[in-house]
DNA sequence: ACCATTATTAACATAAGTGTTAATTAACGA
DNA sequence: TCGTTAATTAACACTTATGTTAATAATGGT
């Protein structure tokens, strides 16, 4: 099992974030197709697609010389389980803050 | 505004996640409550909470020599709403991956 | 004023992360 | 088998992160 700290070191990077992102939006990508739209090399690319791979958040798929990265559902749902484990807590903040912001506003503030 | 790569920078260090984890379990905490529990010197858990605060993740409330510490409930809540942002796909993703598993399941796979 | 307590900042050492170019590996087609 | 394409690993440079101890700042009690 990959650790939630290991997710979110991968996901703290803008290159691997971006590729997440796209790879939930377009699916299915090649590692060519992932550096296309970077000012990256290729090599600098591959090492943030083992990051990602190690941490659990995309899987690899061989096929002839292309190799097709796609997301894990279940790395997202392990981060989405993570916000639910402690929602009461931040919901219940949220609220205060409405509540308090809320009132400012009445008093003209 | 803080980014949600900030956020995710945060919380990729153990002992980072884990002062978010006490803070949200036990509310607010001066910093030499932070301190006790771990091995780490006092020096460097200011840091840590330095690089939360930076981050939006806490906030900081200064009473007599003390500085208490707490969970900003609006940086939960950015990476609640990311992951439901992106709900569809990874609810889909494991819907596909249930199905897979139920149905080598039934293979005897 | 002085001392103790709480916490931070400064200065430093070392480890980890990230990018580059060059070299290597693997698959495919002529 | 030779050359092309796709991608990764190797070797290197440089920056960022993280820990330590020593020094500084600020509050509160006597």
């Amino acid at each position: 099992m990959t650790t939630l700290i290991e997710t979110f070191a991968a996901l703290s990077d803008p290159t691997r974030l971006d590729v997440i992102e796209r790879l939930m939006a377009e699916g299915e990508l090649p590692a060519g197709a992932l550096v296309e739209n970077t000012q990256m090399s290729a090599p600098a690319m591959s090492r943030h697609l083992k990051v990602l791979r190690h941490a659990g958040l995309v899987e690899q798929r061989v096929a002839g010389t292309s190799r097709l990265y796609s997301v894990r559902p279940e790395a997202l749902k392990a981060i989405a389980d993570w916000t639910m484990d402690h929602r009461t807590f931040w919901e219940a903040g949220m609220a205060r803050l409405d509540a308090h912001l809320a009132l400012e506003e009445g008093e003209g503030e």
